[in-house]
DNA sequence: CGTTTTTTTGAGTACAGTCAAATTAGGTGG
DNA sequence: CCACCTAATTTGACTGTACTCAAAAAAACG
């Protein structure tokens, strides 16, 4: 547990196995100094394993340190008093669950490992460094938490504008787009490991309901949910239901 | 139109009458050349008015300038294709509207006018000096974003998981904190310029329950709303209704 | 003072929630 | 590999919150 990370020292002109390299230069060309400097920075952090449903990140923490998700999916959440909870994002390898800590220095919401985690632990000195000194790079790490805005935007507006089935239809979408973007879903499938209850918690509606929703999409023959795969049956059709736009996953190249 | 905007002279101890600058030094302090820098940038940028009801930012736009709210009330909002409309946030004097499309470029949502509004569009450019040259005030330009991107959690999870009163009453104790944090607010009244229907986008409910839910509340002596007026009637009562916890505004001092 | 917009009320409907129980699937140890 | 246990899914019956449509009343505006 006490290991540490050893950033990846393949040819840098194939994919690299640095998922948040990976994933920042799905956005924009990097300076070869800039990659050093986040895998200097990576380096630092501590590598960290979290079981299923473990908290990764608790409300109110002030953490000196950004979860950087290596393996397996991860969700925010935050819960009202009586317990009712609601599902704020999905994270998956690349993404880092809490970069908006690192300049508010509190966290506003909880994360929970959806499966196993694998996490590195950046330390908000490296950050801090990158940010001093790679301006470019700062820019980028300021437009992944951007996106996760625009992401948070979008279920707001399905949350409280688009019916159950509407809603996801639109998150199916998105997922298969976002799991598409870094090559782990396959031409029409993906990997979905929630149960309905996390769903609903997601959708903000009840666990029932979900259950309801989704034999109503299987019937259309839209999507097809079995164990932790989800089948795509009608992309088309299901883009037209789910009143589908991914220009709010800002997956285009934007080269600065 | 074409007028430029001239930055405040007076002496800088004193509540400056930038309205930016105001707001980030809520959070931290500033140093001499970095509100100057400041006002170097806004002084680039057109001012513009806007009317009631007018759209300022359009979704698929890329504008080369940032909106920044100098007077009057906007609202961020997405539709749907076949009209309903969801608000995504509320704006008020010193805050950018679309600050986001400054780094990812592309506008993902629209922005409306909810009264008559004066902005000044800082350019781009101006921008990108600062990210160059002041990391310490790019942190702040972040910061303010990620602020942004916490009250659309909050919301997420008012549509997502409160009832319709319950979501009413964090709104009001939302906008309220808000506004008493710039000194917009008296004791127990603060000015509140929507109409029934507009509230309804904001909270995902159609306008005949938005006008029900105001009488239950009006009934419980929690709130009266007349005009554009709305007193707090019971804030200790409102607080426990809307299970409101203000840490994702973010309005303590956080020095570097 | 008339026109338009906004708020309010009423009646009927529908989407989604709750509670409880049955069924199925998944994981573990013998 | 099967039996058992637990977790997850599915079904049924009933309830309730919120929606739609329509019209009346009240406010706001010029």
């Amino acid at each position: 547990m006490e290991q540490h990370h050893r950033p990846d020292q393949t040819n840098s002109t194939t994919a690299p196995a640095n998922p948040l390299i990976r994933k920042l230069e799905q956005r924009d060309t990097l300076a070869p100094e800039e990659k050093q400097a986040l895998d200097k920075a990576m380096a630092r952090g501590r590598i960290k394993e979290f079981r299923t449903k473990e908290e990764m990140v608790r409300e109110h923490d002030e953490p000196s340190f950004s979860t950087l998700l290596l393996d397996g999916w991860a969700a925010r959440y935050k819960s009202l008093s009586d317990g009712r909870r609601q599902m704020l994002a999905f994270h998956i390898s690349g993404d880092f669950v809490d970069l908006h800590a690192f300049p508010l220095k509190v966290q506003d919401h909880s994360v929970v490992a959806l499966t196993p985690c694998k996490v590195v632990l950046v330390p908000h000195e490296a950050l801090n460094e990158i940010t001093e000194n790679f301006p470019h790079l700062t820019r980028l790490l300021w437009v992944s938490t951007l996106i996760d805005g625009a992401i948070v935007r979008e279920w707001l507006l399905s949350t409280g504008r688009r019916s159950a089935i509407e809603h996801v239809a639109n998150l199916m979408c998105e997922t298969y787009t976002r799991l598409q973007a870094i090559g782990l879903a396959k031409a029409d499938e993906f990997n979905f490991p929630l149960t309905q209850a996390e769903l609903g918690d997601a959708l903000g509606i009840s666990t029932v309901h979900v259950n309801r929703v989704l034999q109503d999409l299987r019937k259309e023959g839209l999507i097809t949910w079995k164990g932790d795969r989800i089948e795509i049956n009608d992309w088309d059709r299901l883009c037209a239901l789910a009143d589908f736009d991914p220009t709010y996953l800002h997956l285009d190249q934007r080269p600065r």
